[in-house]
DNA sequence: TGGACTAAGTTCAACTTTGAACTACAAATG
DNA sequence: CATTTGTAGTTCAAAGTTGAACTTAGTCCA
């Protein structure tokens, strides 16, 4: 290592692993878009539809939490995602604010067909890894999650 | 479990696991912009001076790989870059197709102060697992970003 | 009850990001 | 050495995403 990179962060195995994460996460977000092509889905969409699928009448809101997008971005999807007919929002008779989620048959057959393809690409990127090894990454990052959901960085 | 959701990805603990490794990937990337404004940063322009600062003399093309964004990507952003003197892009002599890049004095002073932010982003976020959970867990990616690269998912 | 306050969802304009088509240069092939 | 093929970078229009301001509905409390 050159001396101009001494005491920068590539001199930390934790940055390594760090970028490593990323990475892994940008590429199968990539190959699961590709993979729905063949759905006519695009990822937001499926994300949409794979997350109703799992908690039906979930709010908008609730929504995007769960996604961690904005609420103005789904107030733009949705009706597309309705007039697609996969899609449908019924006013909550006690709260009238609310829009609560769920999935059409057609949506729920599409969502079936990604969560399928979803399955498979994991995997196919965990095959080099045992189950063990696997699980150990898995509970280390819900251990770092549930970490910074109760204490967020704060410079 | 109720029976609708049987045989559906989330009986699978791969599942939870890869949705975890999603979460915090986004989780640190907004945590990380909320510090970079402070530098007057946002994040695609950090990704490149922190890149830039680790791989001087990377090309447009090369930088894009490291990242996972479009060669366009930064044909819009590498200019803006370079009117706030962070960057500079010299021709290659060899091959006149090459636009090298390197740091400026003032890039090279954000780019470490950025690093160093995300330095302590990365201990707050780990502070709860010890270091060779740490290390597995990074391991487990590299594996993962590895086979990944090497054979990608075709359906 | 009424007035202030909070939460859900929408709208809109600004900003990003992308992919396809293009230019310029380099390398390979005959 | 001329032609073909491939690679680096740019442009541009289209699509996606965001935050701030707004509307409507519910909650709190005097």
């Amino acid at each position: 290592m050159s001396d101009i990179n001494k005491g920068v962060p590539w001199d930390f195995p934790q940055f390594h692993n760090w970028v490593a994460v990323g990475r892994v996460s940008i590429m199968v977000r990539k190959a699961m878009a590709d993979q729905l092509v063949g759905l006519g889905l695009d990822l937001p969409a499926y994300d949409v539809l794979s997350t109703v699928c799992r908690f039906p009448g979930l709010t908008q809101t609730g929504l995007a939490e769960k996604l961690l997008v904005g609420r103005s971005n789904l107030s733009m999807m949705l009706p597309d995602l309705e007039k697609k007919e996969y899609v449908v929002r019924k006013l909550d008779p006690k709260d009238k604010r609310l829009r609560r989620l769920y999935l059409t048959e057609e949506g729920e057959k599409l969502a079936r067909q990604g969560l399928a393809i979803q399955l498979r690409l994991l995997e196919h990127m965990l095959s080099p890894i045992d189950e063990l090894e696997s699980e150990a990454a898995g509970q280390t990052m819900r251990k770092v999650a549930k970490h910074l959901e109760a204490s967020p960085f704060q410079g």
